[in-house]
DNA sequence: GCCCAGGAGCATA
DNA sequence: TATGCTCATGGG
């Protein structure tokens, strides 16, 4: 990328992100804080295999990564409610599950035939893992990329919000705010926009899976209310150092 | 009715 | 490598 944003103005980003809009919830489930079985954390201990020794829910995450894929967490956490209300609550129920009930009981996630089979696929590999924590992050990460259904997005949520390991997560949203704020990641060579892009989070900011997480879920709220598809430049605290309104207004 | 949502696989050039 | 097509429901 030819305009590649310095670490102190990801930094800045994060800060200004974080002191407007605050915190976000994101995985655990905070909807379900509370909720019979939670904890006030949204945590599930006990239930859903957990490779955090804290109980950090791995079926929920997982599941919701893949059912939340180009699709609105709304609709993804219904089609995770009905699996749990039809009994399909864990990876063994996945394993057994028929693949046209799994299908029509995530339905209203959308692609729920894709999504169903992807269900499938991410439950025989994280069934077949062995010992949790045995495994270097990076073999995980492979191993996860190989599963069908699983792109660089939904694999590095999973290592970020289930299993705890620090890989930035990024999307179209990060792609979008990022080439508007400093330029254009188009120009970002060498091996594809994804990686690019996830080195410099990596070197910029700290290592740290609470700020990681807090800061793709920042990004989402900010491209959802503000950096949308057709800018509303009118409701951005960004647009003093942002390229494409100052291009914009010029 | 149209657009978009916390993507990824696959074919093609 | 980049682009285009497909998968599909639900809410604004």
């Amino acid at each position: 990328m030819e305009n590649l944003p310095t670490a102190q103005q990801l930094s800045a980003l994060y800060e200004t992100l974080f002191v407007h809009y605050g915190h976000q919830g994101w995985w655990p489930i905070m909807s379900r804080a509370g909720e019979e079985g939670y904890d006030e954390g949204g945590y599930h201990p006990g239930i859903y295999p957990s490779i955090r020794e804290d109980g950090g829910a791995l079926f929920d995450v997982a599941c919701g990564a893949v059912l939340t894929q180009n699709t609105s967490w709304k609709n993804a956490e219904s089609a995770l409610r009905e699996m749990r209300m039809r009994g399909i609550d864990s990876f063994p129920k996945i394993a057994e599950a028929d693949i046209g009930r799994l299908a029509d009981t995530v339905r209203s996630s959308g692609y729920y035939n894709q999504k169903a089979k992807k269900l499938k696929a991410l439950t025989g590999t994280l069934s077949g893992l062995g010992a949790p924590g045995k495994i270097d992050p990076a073999s995980l990460r492979k191993r996860l990329l190989q599963v069908w259904g699983l792109g660089p997005e939904t694999v590095d949520s999973i290592l970020l919000y289930a299993f705890d390991i620090p890989y930035f997560v990024l999307d179209a949203y990060t792609q979008r705010l990022v080439g508007r704020l400093f330029g254009s990641p188009a120009l970002c060579r060498g091996g594809g926009w994804y990686p690019c892009l996830q080195d410099l989070f990596h070197r910029s900011i700290r290592r740290d899976t609470v700020v990681y997480g807090e800061y793709h879920a920042l990004i989402v709220r900010h491209c959802k209310e503000a950096c949308t598809v057709r800018p509303r430049c009118d409701r951005c605290m960004l647009t003093p150092r942002c390229r494409y309104y100052l291009a914009s207004v010029r």
